[in-house]
DNA sequence: TATGAATGAGTCTTCATTCAT
DNA sequence: TATGAATGAAGACTCATTCAT
């Protein structure tokens, strides 16, 4: 049990700072003080370490944003929520966050496919009937998703990157409330301009 | 000559499909139809090969948004201009951007680090003259060039992004003119609470 | 007890089919359901398990042997009788015949070394002891023990391969009739051409 | 050229006296006195290379037999032939001899599964159409290939077996005569026993 | 007796780089 | 300039065995 916990630990921080290539497994053993063998006995291979970790990650940023984008009663509370609670989990989080954010996916995560397309649905789809509710209200932006992911997404992970680099003067709970604001005007600017 | 180029554009795909220490000279070699002779003739190591693809890029990426900057005759048409020259050059070398995009800046360019951090100086300097100078006039934001930066860069960012994954529907033309109208009222914004 | 024998049974499949350096403790473990620290209590070591198979099977295909002859009243009925028991034999535990036959000896078995050349004597003693009574009276050739033994000895062994293999419509039992009175025509044949 | 050689007559030997699995390929890389990394110039695996030895040595073999088949003008000439084939075969090659003899087809030959199956078709076919030739003249026997492969190469096999491993003392010509006529004698009798 | 975690030497293979032609 | 053979350090992973419970 905590054998795997402190492998799994070493393996966040090897893979954020070195790249998935870039890390050695014996990096990794290093790390955790664990030989080769209980790593192997624990892990069947550097992939599957890695894999356990991205969806892992992934699971915990996309229930954070479940669960803010539930609790929402207007669209504005929900576009809030949602920069506020990523930059929650980010702080919670430091390591996960920046490990999400540098890593690149992998080919050979073909293999958790599925469970990470299911992922992705459940919150693209909780996501697009949150929107769509607003949209018909006139409150979000019809049919642009991209732009509306890039002004309501783009800003907090920016800013995230600075922070976990230790570029930034301003406390994550001061960016959160600018930054969901921001977004909140963007966004419904961005609805006056979809309008007919 | 040719060679030269040849190489050069084979290993920048290489790169940015396959990271830093995903690629290998091999990689490298088929893709540019080389041999192992010719590409040492011409590169002395992957290190340099990298180095200069970096660099090269940086360099471009920087050119732009400085000529965007000296243009600007007013704060507004600034941030305009920085967004939109941006994507278009985003469009114009979709692999460069790409490839800064998901690379991982490496140790080893500690070697090239000089030049890096002269070409930084001088992007950063000029930027914050500019900034100085509007903040002056009030129109942007005091002392919060973290959560700027994050307003002015992460959308286009993050819209490139997905531009560059094919997951867009607007155009870059469309999305530098939403995106450069949302940057510029969002640093208004921002200003205004930074007021006394 | 029932545990041991398991073991040792899927240890010898494994063997078989695997080679000795082919299996692992791995693959023994899991045909016989075994775990790690189990197998342990029971053999001292992979090479142990393997060596006990070896004498095992050697010391039953020789007592086979070693009895077929003995009851043996006539040289004729000798030779038969060889070559029936020998097949009966395989009839009976094919799995350790097709172990003999395709397995090598390894060299750390010079540990139980004198026991094989123990047993290895006594059979070569009897056989000697055997032909040369038959060799006096002309019935069997002289000095021509490596030919007397492939005549002997190779086609039941061919034969023996084949069907382990699934790869005959001849059943064993015709088999060691056929092949036995060839083997007897077969001697007396070499035996006539030793004459002076 | 050189170096390839070097490294297959090197692997000829470590298999034949390791095995498969036995044999390293530092073992190899010493006994060739070659690099590790020109050693994976020449061949990609060490799977390539058992199956480039085991197919070479198979077509050796076969070739044999199959120019010794159809140079024969009568049966009786024919598997003659054939065991004084096989033997000078084995006295030209021992080293591939003794590896075919003692080596065990792996599972993972099936990549080469193709050629090898084209081969012992060939000689299969040949070998069929010869026996059936013969089989009408009744000098043959009727549908027992098994008994007659068994009677036919058995012998010569064992006494290879023998012969490589220096426990003989009939040379390989003699054997070749004695062991031809012996084989010829079987096959007539087994045929008269195939009569209806 | 049984279990399974832990160990580390050893195996195959990859890969950047050098060198002879 | 071009070619491809040669090199060897380093990487991922396997496996027999030991040990604590």
């Amino acid at each position: 049990m905590a054998r795997r916990e402190e492998i799994l630990g070493a393996a966040l921080q090897c893979f954020h700072e070195l790249g998935y290539e870039g890390t050695t497994v014996a990096d990794i053993k290093a790390r955790a003080k664990v030989s080769t063998g209980s790593l192997y006995h624990h892990f069947t291979s550097k992939e599957q370490l890695f894999a356990e970790l991205y969806l892992d990650s992934i699971r915990e940023t996309q229930a954070t944003s479940l669960r803010a984008l539930r609790r929402a009663k207007s669209s504005e509370q929900g576009v809030r929520a949602l920069v506020a609670s990523y930059l929650r989990w980010v702080h919670r989080e430091p390591e996960k966050a920046a490990f999400l954010l540098t890593m690149r996916r992998a080919e050979f995560m073909e293999e958790v496919e599925e469970e990470l397309e299911a992922m992705n649905q459940e919150l693209r789809t909780t996501l697009a009937e949150w929107i769509d509710q607003h949209v018909r209200t006139g409150e979000l932006p019809l049919a642009r998703t991209d732009l509306l992911m890039a002004l309501l997404v783009g800003p907090s992970e920016d800013f995230a990157r600075r922070w976990l680099r230790g570029r930034t003067t301003t406390s994550l709970r001061e960016a959160a409330e600018l930054l969901g604001e921001a977004a909140w005007n963007a966004l419904r600017a961005l609805a006056k301009h979809s309008e007919p």
